[in-house]
DNA sequence: ATATGGCATATCGTATACGATCAGCGTGTC
DNA sequence: GACACGCTGATCGTATACGATATGCCATAT
């Protein structure tokens, strides 16, 4: 998306995690430094930090001496990191609307309001527009407490995603509601809507939802023991 | 702990991370490459395989053709941290807890006696030990299907113990309350007590705690903002 | 006096080279 | 025939070297 201003490491990152979420790589499947630095025309080191990296947000395991594999997952695990996932999110996205500033608020606000009529006009002036985006992002998580949790976040979601795409064929529909309300609140953020309101419907949502989720599945755990 | 096999980047790790929760490293402190590579006796290479792990951590700060600067951090995030950790952490236990086979359960616990008997003994083979406690926890690692999140848990907390030493003076109570109870429950799970034993206890203190201390940290947030 | 432009230096980013370690396989011995 | 031992190839881990980029300083012009 952004210009020549990626690093190697970002691009062999960007491509063996799209490699693996689509499916090219199996899970199991060896990934050797060397193989994959001659494909993308780099060298290992660059290579060999995007696994790490990838190793850190549990799209691979690494082994000393041996190499990187792509990660084996237990189906199982998706349910519980959906869970856990939803909660954490809720509460980061909570706890930080009520701890923003009005300040930062009405700032963030401005340039929204500035980046929708710009993109309302006929000739958009991309650069300036993606500058503000980044400025607007920037001034949210400078102002929110919850940037390395919302990170933490992210690429929890992206291991879902990889989760989904190599071992279920379908995607929940807890996962999809999740989904569905979380794009419901940052659409209330960036609407002119009172700052309590959105407080409270993430509120809401984080507490009418794990604990029925979690005896569900509980129960679904009992069941496959008792009759195996 | 571990002998002669760590690494050198995974030595760099520790005696940065270290340094930086020891206050050593101020926040905002710059962190050049070649210096730490220097003070250690490694090369770079290693060095900066371990700046971008603590960065992944949230200990440190990156910025491309810049450098490392140990993170500055919102005390406030402190409480955010800790709610959603404990939350998540209670989770995933308990979920793991209804899902391991009991297989992996009796192997774990035959282990665990070895252990034990081995640790009362009179001369105690450190290296035999050491290697049955590295099965142990591979054991339960491979039967539970969260031990990714649990790495995630894992990581916050080293992130809050960052947090703490840097702008606190003082441990939060809350936050000493939930690591023993995290405490107890290994404890549990380590003794011979029963796996729904087990499972009640993580469970009770998960809903007991959040949704108490997610309301104080709001109303305390409020009066922040009226009275300033 | 302040602003602007360019140069020097510090530091990062990546390539290449070489040593270290592990897995697989064949050979020898009991 | 089975097991143990050592060799070989593959791959990882780290060091060193060099090019790329940003930051800060100084000179110069307005």
């Amino acid at each position: 998306m952004t210009l020549a201003a990626t690093s190697k490491s970002q691009l062999a990152y960007e491509a063996v995690r799209e490699s693996i979420q689509n499916g090219r790589f199996d899970p199991g499947q060896r990934l050797v430094l060397e193989g994959i630095s001659k494909e993308l025309g780099v060298s290992v080191v660059p290579v060999r930090e995007a696994i790490r990296r990838l190793e850190a947000e549990g799209l691979v395991t690494f082994e000393r001496n041996v190499g990187a594999r792509v990660a084996r997952i237990d189906p199982r695990e998706f349910f519980v990191t959906v869970e856990a996932l939803s909660y954490i999110e809720g509460a980061a996205i909570s706890l930080g609307a009520a701890l923003v500033t009005p300040e930062a608020i009405s700032e963030a606000r401005g340039i929204n309001a500035q980046m929708r009529e710009m993109a309302t006009s006929d000739h958009l002036d991309a650069q300036e527009f993606s500058r503000l985006n980044e400025r607007f992002h920037r001034i949210l998580s400078d102002s929110c407490p919850n940037a390395h949790l919302l990170d933490m976040v992210d690429r929890g979601w992206t291991r879902l995603a990889h989760l989904r795409s190599s071992t279920f064929g379908f995607v929940p529909e807890r996962a999809l509601a999740s989904t569905d309300e979380h794009d419901r609140i940052v659409q209330l953020i960036e609407s002119d809507a009172d700052a309590r309101e959105v407080e409270m419907a993430v509120r809401e949502h984080r507490l009418a939802t794990p604990q029925a989720y979690l005896q569900k599945t509980h129960n679904e755990s009992a069941n496959r023991k008792e009759q195996p």
